[in-house]
DNA sequence: AATCCTTTGACTTTAACTGATTTTAACTAT
DNA sequence: ATAGTTAAAATCAGTTAAAGTCAAAGGATT
């Protein structure tokens, strides 16, 4: 247990654990200097460790001036839920399944009304108008994605 | 928010907030004296935070007395917001423009912070894995239906 | 030995910034 | 009026500064 993977995990989850607000904000270039490590290493550390499976969403921006953001995801019955729920719809989902998880969310008051119509407009079979294993496909991770961003905190 | 471009963002936006009119004059060489940076910088921020699809227009004169003036398109009627929204979508969008019409959607205030972040992750490019000229049709398709499911009716 | 996890680096993409050159409008002096 | 000068803004290609991707090599675990 002495890698750099997890001293980096370390560190992260010290500063996020300091940080007064939800988040915490690094350069990657930074990151990888202080631990001498390559920068796409910083990149391992985040898809194994800060996934939204752990409990973590992670938002990036390029160009100069770009950074890291690692936000933490608070744990309640909310998040249990929603992270629960992405496991049931799985790799793919059909229409009325996926029309099945919105409904739940709503009668759970996890989302709005207006929510779950957005929801439903973007996971429409009208709208996703792909030959039938992909469409279940893509319904599939666009249901997880955007059932996944109201658990961000603010 | 740490580079300049965002900043000066920030300022001009603050101008027009501050503003009766719904539009703000300034100097293109002043502005670049105020945050000591070139000039062509205040157009590469134009280009990239007030073009159309966020919702502003930018007139301008050269020579003597020269000006940049931008505008706020006002959107006050709800229907007629979402036909020119989609207008501005038209067939295919980028995740940029997505964003940008996004947040244009919040700074109006007809959606919430959640509601945009739903948004934001239908139409991410990690979740829209495909190849280009399909990904960026399927995120017109997307983004015009979940406007369209919210700002009609409601 | 086989598998899984870590580390590395070459290549790609994105965003911000720069500066030389061009275009336009107004002003000035013939 | 006309030509010349000056004071703006536009353009665009090039540079810099990040972060992302991916596959291959290296280690550790079972």
């Amino acid at each position: 247990m002495n890698n750099i993977s997890d001293l980096i995990e370390r560190y992260l989850k010290q500063l996020l654990a300091e940080s007064k607000r939800e988040f915490v904000e690094v350069q990657r270039s930074d990151l990888a200097l202080r631990f001498s490590c390559v920068p796409s290493q910083i990149n391992y550390v985040l898809t194994t460790r800060f996934s939204a499976g752990h409990g973590y969403f992670v938002e990036s921006r390029r160009g100069s001036g770009g950074y890291i953001r690692i936000i933490k995801i608070p744990l309640d019955r909310k998040s249990d839920m929603v992270l629960e729920l992405c496991d049931v719809i799985g790799e793919a989902i059909s229409q009325a399944d996926a029309d099945g998880v919105i409904k739940r969310l709503l009668e759970e008051k996890l989302i709005s009304l207006r929510e779950a119509r957005v929801m439903h407009a973007a996971v429409d079979g009208n709208i996703l108008k792909l030959s039938m294993p992909v469409r279940d496909k893509l319904r599939a991770l666009l249901l997880k994605a955007m059932i996944k961003s109201i658990l961000r905190g603010g």
